[in-house]
DNA sequence: GAGCGTTACGCTAATCGTAACCATG
DNA sequence: CATGGTTACGATTAGCGTAACGCTC
């Protein structure tokens, strides 16, 4: 029912190259051998990819949807074997984190240095992404781990808690803000803001919680 | 050089019965022919994959790694034998279409509805997303075609110009900005604005060039 | 001894290369 | 007639199932 990686990667070397001849011997395989194995993908998938003539190969519209899946799931199988030679040569493979900024300036330091003492074997890759980059990293496979600020869309991940974040108002010596004995997130509403860009989630979760409170952030 | 997808359907179903036995009967097998392809695998990785005990097999650390490869790419093969089918049964395929806002309600229909007629054969998918969850889409490979704002980062893509947005503002009468003989954006920046969501594309190159002109978006 | 995984041994079936065979510019 | 793809045939080999074996609870 599955077709053979081999078949496929004959395939994308044929569509790429115009010639089952040129593919053949790039893969190392006879040309009939590569006619024939040609011919079975198409039985298999009951399509013609490739339309023959005596100067080449052209890709059908098929082919052209085989070359892409095609072409992504060999990559794919390429760091499938990269991490597992990392795992052949001694190192128990590669995590990868992506964290946001402030994850990345204040826990992260700390607790990956804890890690790596324990477990020397791993290699850690760390990324700084916005939250909402961060779960589509994840979600595509491209990433192990992502630290991302609480309400992010996460679907089809598993969540945790990591740490808590405490947000910190600075104002000149004087400002009405100063003035407030309890100040609450409401409060700093009514004044003009400079944090992050518009982009970060960060942002996104103040304006979320501002429109809770029915106002809005300037 | 390249692992075959039977066995590597075979480990994840070993992988998550926690049994060769039940893996080999799950992939209508016998077990001595289970056995001998995980050894052939983990020959071929130099590494083991699974930790054997007389009740059953357990993950190693290669093997937890190998196991979110093989899945993800399963699935993967899932999506392209569909796709073949697709083809096979005449349909020429689907093409996968994320656009923004902007896109979504004023040129697309018309120029979807004309390539639809043109193409019976092709299904259409649309999905309207921000332009820079588009691009993540596109660069993923879950999506053929996306419409994004002039200059999100389109990394590895390629971009053609599709059409030209007009953008209006809408004052009440007697406002400031009526008054101008020749309204230019730059004038429009001194004026508290009513605009998207500020995670919109649209947004961002608004303040992008709002930045340009030294003002900012308020 | 029941359950589970591994190894040994024939056998079948898939796959290859050589070589002869078509089609087209 | 040179080039590129296809089909035929014999030989190789990779993969299977049956069966015997080893280990642990």
């Amino acid at each position: 029912m599955l077709p053979d990686i081999d078949s496929l990667g004959l395939f994308v070397r044929a569509a790429e190259l115009h010639s089952l001849s040129k593919a053949a011997e790039a893969s190392h395989i006879g040309v009939a051998a590569a006619s024939r194995r040609i011919a079975l993908l198409e039985h298999r998938f009951r399509t013609t990819l490739l339309e023959r003539s005596p100067r080449g190969v052209e890709l059908t519209a098929a082919g052209v949807s085989l070359l892409g899946h095609a072409k992504t799931l060999l990559v794919h199988l390429n760091h499938m074997n990269a991490d597992m030679n990392d795992h052949a040569a001694g190192r128990k493979g590669v995590l990868r984190i992506i964290a946001n900024t402030s994850a990345m300036t204040e826990y992260l330091p700390d607790d990956l240095a804890t890690f790596a003492r324990e477990n020397p074997d791993v290699r850690l890759v760390v990324e700084e992404r916005w939250s909402a980059e961060a779960v589509q990293l994840l979600q595509a496979g491209e990433a192990d781990i992502g630290i991302v600020v609480e309400g992010s869309r996460t679907e089809g991940l598993e969540t945790f808690a990591y740490r808590t974040d405490r947000l910190a108002v600075i104002a000149l010596p004087g400002h009405a803000l100063v003035q407030l004995e309890q100040m609450r997130f409401e409060d700093v509403l009514d004044h003009d803001l400079i944090a992050l860009e518009s982009g970060a989630s960060m942002m996104r979760l103040l304006a979320e919680q501002a429109v809770v409170l029915e106002k809005s952030l300037s």
